[in-house]
DNA sequence: TATTGTTATACTCTATAACTATA
DNA sequence: TATAGTTATAGAGTATAACAATA
């Protein structure tokens, strides 16, 4: 019942992410790995897959996209050099502040399905879960 | 964030249901299928795929598995003959029982994992995504 | 020994479009 | 014309396992 209702929340509102993002050629899922590199100059892929839950190996292929697109550039670490520091580039940080600024569009809707103050109350709620 | 962590409870109660049903080869997904037609018998399929925010064409496959081992049966409905009336077999009310009786284990995990009120508050905050 | 990035495989799921048979 | 079930396809995501380079 919990996973249900969890779930349709969760296909409800990637898909109106999605729409909202149309034909910018950008999925949640690449917009969440731009957000954390962008706000984590320099963090290592493994990093990355950690904390957005994301299989090691299928960030490689989500990175090598985003890689050719020139959105993200990855570079041999000094300190560890089995480990790649991830930084957006300049064009990656400009797509991503204009991706932020159309998902304000997305938040909006989503209080309007949730109702005024029930986004707070969810976070915390879900707080368990964001580890 | 609200998607972020929306998404990550998603994940942590799937895996947990895999986790519980684990060696039975039922997924979460085809034991929705099963507890929804089991409560509503003579069910038809784009019924089903509405509530369950399933695409028509992949209830088709899940069906067809679900039917090859014996768990659901489809019969031609008198009424409109375009559509399938959905039920449990016998093995299916079976397994289905078994099911929610592991799943009490799982039901517990969340408890924990979320703290004991907030159940009833994440359902309730999560209302209008339940239609 | 353990971790990082990588490649590979199999399966599930999502998004679409089109087809047929019925209504 | 619309709907129900079906088939098909492309891409995304999940789950695993293995390997080379490095720690």
């Amino acid at each position: 019942m919990v996973g249900y209702v969890v779930r349709r929340a969760k296909v409800w509102i990637f898909q109106d992410v999605r729409r909202t993002l149309k034909g910018l050629d950008v999925t949640p899922a690449q917009f969440s790995v731009m957000k954390i590199v962008g706000a984590n100059p320099g963090l290592a892929q493994a990093r990355v897959a950690e904390a957005l839950f994301i299989e090691r190996a299928r960030l490689v292929q989500m990175l090598d996209r985003l890689e050719a697109r020139g959105l993200i550039g990855r570079t041999r670490s000094a300190r560890d050099r089995r480990s790649h520091a991830l930084h957006l580039t300049e064009e990656g940080a400009r797509l991503l502040a204009h991706l932020e600024q159309l998902l304000e569009v997305h938040e909006r809707n989503l209080v309007t399905r949730l109702g005024p103050k029930s986004k707070s109350e969810l976070l915390r709620i879900l707080a368990p879960f964001a580890r």
